[in-house]
DNA sequence: ATGTGAAATTTTGCATACAAAATAATGTAA
DNA sequence: TTACATTATTTTGTATGCAAAATTTCACAT
């Protein structure tokens, strides 16, 4: 018996995931207009469970909806980002606070090693693999958090910044802070202190939004010189509110 | 001009917006089933935005989607409602965090008035006006954190909770802990002393999730002597984690 | 060239139609 | 009566159809 209970999923469920990945790979760059037909037949579905998966992404903060006028990636502006960053710094918070009180001692050997080989791929400067092992770690004192809810929440939250794409190659010298960062990280864990891995992993994350905004103005000044436009970036600047706070 | 830019809503927002209302406010109880040809008759649309607007409360951790089986209310454990009262005392410690730096002057004399409002509702024992000025503060607290992700991802948390319809009148004691509290909520945040006014709201959501989760309780063994069955409650333990962390 | 406006095309939004699955109902045997 | 199998009904999931809105195209005038 290979597969226990595998093929009971229903196609919308499908079909968003392949949209959540082609958003949060940039095969959709931000902003770009999502086209029914098309993506209905790339994913081999009539239109109706196509537009039912968009209103998922689009009740995660994926894509915007535009009435009448269907549904494009989410763009975050900087101001968005920003936040997204900061609410993104407390749920890591939150997760660090938990993690120390719940995590088991061969969960933090784990994240020892990866934070091993994570340096081991700096040294490579093998950029891929060290996103990979950063997003590990991170999510391995996610799970040590044992709350779905939070899991739940920050991937909502964080796939938005995923989409973002930001992956280009860091300043060295951010870098090896990153590296120093993660090392105080794992320490904190490793002596079960939660204020202190709370407080680094806030840090942290203020620093990867200063690199990302950075990041994000070069970029914005690049596209300007491109167009010779003076102007600011035309891109949206508020993400969707619409869900209710009775 | 009365309307300004009123009727451009799409039908499938309309609809999403009556179901979350609906469910937030007890109409669709916890557990129960979503009959599509039922609430598009209420709702009077057909069922394909009815089914959109379900697919984004499903999104949202309203709903749970059964496969082949549709749509029921979401229905949290007690375990659930734990998990999820964690990650609204990080948001909230957040937003206080941030509201401390950014709230002005006569944003905090607003508070301050709700705060007394809320006092006064107490001496009453009014509790639905101590609900709803209760609402008012954290929401105001929340709006001065002058984040949008955070509010609409606090909101969204939120209306799970609000799903359950905890509001019976609590134990009087717990009540004059949860004034006194409030006041020293006002008072960080007249001081905006940051720190204190997140410890103090991560204390305050403590204490009100063991409150809810005692009312759980009482209802669950409640309901278990109804039905004269001994045992656990059946109800559903986990919230769906469909959502991708990459 | 550039701008303007009307017609043609595409795209979206909603309703309906049909097949598959699940649920309820019915009948029969123990 | 209860258990079980079988059929009927309902409900869900997906595809298709059609009208309204938006976009594009293109002719024409400036």
């Amino acid at each position: 018996m290979a597969s226990p209970t595998l093929p009971a999923e229903s196609l919308v469920l499908k079909v968003a995931q392949q949209l959540r990945d082609m958003l949060v790979e940039g095969l959709i760059a931000p902003g770009a207009k999502l086209n029914e037909r098309e993506l209905a037949e790339a994913c081999a579905v009539s239109r109706t469970p196509l537009r039912e998966a968009v209103r998922m992404l689009a009740a995660e903060g994926l894509v915007v909806l535009l009435p009448n006028r269907g549904a494009i990636a989410v763009s975050l502006s900087k101001q968005d980002a920003a936040h997204t960053f900061e609410v993104i710094a407390g749920l890591e918070a939150l997760s660090g606070e938990l993690a120390a009180q719940r995590i088991t001692d061969s969960e933090i050997l784990e994240i020892q090693a990866l934070n091993l080989e994570m340096r081991a791929a700096f040294l490579r400067r093998d950029l891929p693999s060290y996103y990979r092992l950063n997003a590990q770690i991170h999510a391995g004192i996610n799970r040590a958090a044992r709350n779905p809810v939070l899991i739940n929440t920050y991937g909502q939250v964080n796939a938005r910044l995923q989409a973002l794409r930001f992956r280009s190659n860091q300043d060295t010298d951010k870098w090896r802070e990153a590296l120093i960062e993660h090392d105080a990280m794992v320490d904190a864990l490793g002596r079960r202190d939660g204020p202190a891995l709370s407080q680094i992993l806030t840090r942290h994350l203020n620093a990867k939004r200063d690199v990302v905004l950075a990041q994000l103005s070069a970029a914005e000044s690049l596209t300007a010189s491109e167009t010779l436009s003076p102007v600011d970036t035309p891109i949206n600047d508020t993400l969707a509110t619409q869900v209710t706070q009775p």
